[in-house]
DNA sequence: TTGAAAGCGCTAACAC
DNA sequence: GTGTTAGCGCTTTCAA
């Protein structure tokens, strides 16, 4: 049938149809058949016809890896996350893949479990696909992870966090500002003595942002009140250590009148373990989180925390990606976007 | 400095650091760099040193689209899940990257949004990158689906649900026992009007298989029982839709003493708006999950729930994965793993 | 509008 | 243990 079908060398394992077959199937040459793929405008109607036709019956799949090592674009965008299952990034990620994938970039997802030095090694392993956007969340990493993105000349977004002096781009909000925004608010609410429960040495740098943040208000605004911090240890981020957090805040520091904690999913288990122990909140003692965990709007009483918009970060990193990449990504400016906090004043704090 | 540096082609665009130009640098043949990283042992120690100062000292970052392209195996697994943000999917994936990161595989995710149609989308798509192994949600496919999966001639793991006959292999558990089991445990608790509240128009299929085993459970064990069912539409799985279902089904069916919900997530937002509206669980009326939520743990009462292990479909997906395409993937016989489903006796119900 | 030639950066196969 | 040769399947460049 094909005079020239046993060619074909043995180093070829798959079985996998390929762009030649496809072209000697069409009668045409892989060059033009590559043009009806990427550029079917400048192929003639006549011939794209018959081209489609071929891809159709011969069920070709192009190769993916041959088109980026030929064209030296992958398609394909690195995201560096600390981890899927924290719900919060996953939503960063939802975000970032609905407004990537319709322009045909996948996403590579890697989790650095809080580590940076892990994010250095899975940055690693991952510019090895030769990704055309690199996604990171935070803005601080280590010396050799910041050498390895100058080297990559991709665009870079880091996010989570804001900086005057990104690597490339970062899209985020100020978790310094956001904190301090609800110190100022449980301040303007009367409460005489906040202290902050949370997870401050498990790695994550938001946190301790957060921490500082808190600190530095408390010296501002209640200024005759003794800072004090409840860290959690590296028991991670549960509604368990939640439950403990409370507790132990309860018997550990009776003066205290609001606890803040370093996130929703923390303040959602201190919420249930009040309502479980029959402890009156806010009557007794008020409660806050920081996040946006859905359930937070939904507990009784409903909590007051911080939104963020994790959704969008991942929505806005993606649009910055796309732009500098078909802008031929030039590193000269970069794009800075503050996607903003929002204050749900719930029914966790009251007017004291 | 160096005879032939100039000759370098002007196609290439990136300045990346090439296989080539270490092995110059190391005085060696581009073959034995290769043989260097990829088979320490197989190298001379002197050798293997001098190269690895080398790719030190240059930088060097292998190009994995190049190897893919000339061995035929890309490290890389497609990943197909309806949501990332569904927390329970999230899961799954961090159970893969756990088991598939350290073999040096790569995730790539995309999303169907309980699609099928998508679902063959995305994977048309994803066979483009050569994935080594592909992981799906369900065992339903489209026939287009079903084709491209036999034709890539990789290992396939089904997951979240069971059956006799696998595309490949299937790890799960079976929807339509596990709600079973909930039926009867109602049954024997003394209930004597369940209800049925979830969503089952929106295009997931494991809904649809425990709908059905709801149905057969309440003719084989309330004959006298009208089957009834309330669907949240297409609102999607959310504690809103959850509370909604709740109104509904207090106002509609008085009679029912308990609602079972499809999801954790709707029947914690259930459990909330009873607890707003004062309406005392399970005195009043018994309230059953489906899935494993964490929240649902904590709540006040306690949600009996059916508990799906869904980080260990991932691990035991990445494990089965792993085994297959060492073994040389032969598809002889497919891998059938049961995970199984654990009832979780919660405060939500009580015998009658 | 189409085709021919060359090469992207790596590895398989085979020699030595 | 190391080197040479010949591709993997595609796109770029240039010519027709």
């Amino acid at each position: 049938m094909h005079p020239d079908g046993e060619k074909r060398s043995s180093r070829r394992s798959t079985r996998s149809v390929t762009l030649a077959e496809v072209a000697e199937h069409a009668g045409v040459s892989p060059q033009t058949v590559s043009r009806a793929i990427r550029q079917p405008g400048v192929v003639s109607e006549d011939t794209l016809e018959r081209v489609q036709a071929s891809i159709r019956s011969t069920g070709y799949v192009p190769n993916l890896a041959a088109s980026n090592l030929a064209s030296n674009r992958s398609r394909t965008i690195a995201v560096l996350i600390p981890a899927v299952s924290a719900s919060v990034f996953a939503e960063t990620v939802q975000g970032l893949e609905t407004v990537l994938a319709p322009h045909g970039y996948h996403l590579f997802i890697g989790t650095t479990e809080y580590s940076l030095q892990q994010e250095e090694e899975m940055l690693r392993a991952f510019l090895g696909r030769r990704p055309d956007g690199i996604v990171l969340v935070g803005t601080e990493h280590t010396p050799g992870a910041q050498t390895l993105l100058s080297a990559a000349r991709v665009p870079v977004v880091e996010s989570w966090e804001l900086t005057q002096h990104p690597v490339d781009s970062v899209v985020g909000f100020s978790n310094y500002a956001a904190m301090s925004a609800l110190v100022e608010h449980v301040h303007s609410l009367g409460y005489r003595f906040p202290v902050l429960a949370g997870q401050f040495s498990g790695g994550d740098v938001r946190a301790l942002r957060r921490r500082a943040a808190f600190e530095d208000g408390m010296r501002r605004l209640f200024p005759q009140v003794p800072v004090r911090i409840l860290d959690s240890g590296t028991a991670g981020v549960s509604m368990d250590a939640g439950r403990d957090l409370f507790r132990q805040a309860r018997t550990e520091l009776p003066q205290a009148d609001v606890i803040m904690f370093s996130s929703d999913v923390f303040a959602a288990g201190a919420l249930l373990e009040a309502l479980r122990s029959g402890t009156s909140v806010p009557t007794e003692i008020g409660i806050t989180g920081f996040g946006g965990f859905d359930v937070g709007r939904h507990l009784v009483p409903t909590l007051t925390t911080m939104l963020v918009p994790s959704r969008r970060i991942g929505e806005e990193a993606g649009r910055v990606l796309l732009e500098r990449i078909e802008s031929g990504q030039k590193p000269s400016s970069s794009t800075i976007v503050d996607v903003g906090h929002t204050l749900v004043a719930g029914e966790s704090t009251a007017q004291q």
